[in-house]
DNA sequence: CGCGAGGTTGACAATTGTCAAACGCCGTGG
DNA sequence: CCACGGCGTTTGACAATTGTCAACCTCGCG
């Protein structure tokens, strides 16, 4: 796998000093036509929300894609922090490798989605971006978005919005992870999948998983055996059709009666 | 339980016409001589990191102390979300009570640490936060701390901080639900605790549990028996001495080890 | 065509939940 | 002041979900 690492800009705090250590960073195309004003994914990304002219000032903030090809890092653990990421093709997911080699996936990200919020706190991401695809993302050099949001307080309002979504995004997790049985938290993942899915313009009912069931097993605290056998016993029951990586709702309803049971046997 | 509900403040942008708002929100205490500027828990809390005038200028923020007691609301989920709260003294729980009528803790709260940011992204508070003591809390008006904040980087900067922490602290979570056992999740929450006491200047080795084993158990995910047997089991090992809500920590090198531990059984 | 990663399924075992009983602590009311 | 009642806690016996280990299958790719 190749990292790819990008220069730490706190030492230089002026915007054409950063624009240039960031040249630096592998992968960056400069000023290729990237304009958030012309983009299809504006409303679910940070300028979503914004109007007129201010959408035009975003223009200044992306300072250009980088493309991730499949199973590289966008960054690590660890990695200083100068950018957030906006997803503009492809799937990635969070990661962190723990001491003793297990692989923990802490959530996955697709298009318009903005990733690295983790890195603000501690000026050093938490954790590992990994493609699951070949990826393009937008770069978001974070003194750049500092400065233009006081000056402009429709986009303060809307990253801040979008930091305290991904609070909310978390808790949801938590909630899935405390309270639901394996069962359940798969029924969730896959109705959370369709719903940003739909989102997207995309079907519904039918999409194509990114990730391995060692991922999402992972990601939902279970043992891939566990998904394997849950998506069979869901074929079973009609409720979806699964052929490896090919996903077909074929009831929704019955999905979501799966999160109202009033658990007989709750799993914690 | 008494509600504490607060007017929503969306129809009166104006500042003055917020404070006239706020005003009627029972219990709140204006101009009661809180102080950023004198208060001890500045460096854990919103200002941590201001220096010189800036401090000052935090103190226009704090538009009052407001107190809660032991088992009423500081606000409930779908609640107009107007400021975010700073705990002064007390316990805070964080929770969703389901429909089923599970009452899911997702956190605990203490001196210094601040509430509410779920609620910028809609408007609307995302869960409850209920008082396990009785309590007493800053409450930072946010229009005023989004204005604030554009005419003070600094306190930009240490916001969005707290903020990006916010999201840390719930991947920190999602990692105990995700990859340890319930034993490992236990000693993870005692120590825990143990460091943010150690922080507020408390004995990081003696203290008193706030919160009830049921509430123990649902914030990490399992049955309050298994609470109890669990701390059973550490006082057996000499890890730890419980009677009841008081904890003392007898061998924090032989806690930690558990979390090392390269579980054969893993739980999940 | 064969290899290897990923996926499925089965038999069994482990952790953790369920149900039940008993105990201690504490505040209320007689 | 004491008794009572309720809530929280502890502990036991048992059952359920989910992990473990192992075998086999599928599919894509060199």
């Amino acid at each position: 796998m190749t990292v790819v690492t990008v220069q730490d800009v706190k030492s230089t705090p002026r915007a054409t000093l950063l624009l240039r250590d960031l040249d630096r960073g592998e992968g960056i195309n400069l000023f290729d036509g990237t304009h958030c004003s012309t983009c299809q994914l504006r409303e679910l990304c940070l300028p979503g929300g914004l109007t007129g002219r201010d959408i035009g000032r975003m223009d200044e903030l992306v300072y250009g894609r980088k493309r991730v090809k499949r199973g590289q890092f966008l960054y690590q653990a660890g990695d200083p922090f100068h950018s957030l990421y906006a997803v503009r093709t492809g799937f990635f997911k969070s990661n962190l490798l723990m001491e003793d080699g297990r692989d923990l996936v802490t959530g996955f990200h697709m298009m318009g989605e903005v990733m690295g919020m983790d890195g603000i706190g501690t000026g050093t991401y938490a954790s590992n971006v990994t493609a699951l695809d070949d990826c393009e993302v937008c770069a978001l050099p974070y003194t750049h978005l500092e400065n233009l949001s006081r000056n402009m307080p429709s986009l303060q309002v809307h990253f801040h919005r979008i930091l305290s979504s991904e609070i909310v995004r978390a808790r949801s997790v938590i909630l899935w992870l405390g309270s639901m049985c394996a069962e359940q938290r798969l029924a969730a993942f896959m109705l959370n999948l369709s719903q940003r899915f739909t989102a997207r313009g995309y079907s519904p009912s039918e999409f194509y998983l990114r990730m391995t069931r060692v991922e999402i097993g992972s990601y939902l605290g279970m043992k891939h055996e566990t998904v394997s056998r849950l998506f069979s016993r869901f074929q079973d029951d009609g409720l979806v059709s699964v052929r490896q990586r090919r996903i077909r709702i074929l009831n929704q309803e019955g999905l979501k009666n799966i999160l109202e049971q009033r658990v007989p046997s709750a799993p914690h």
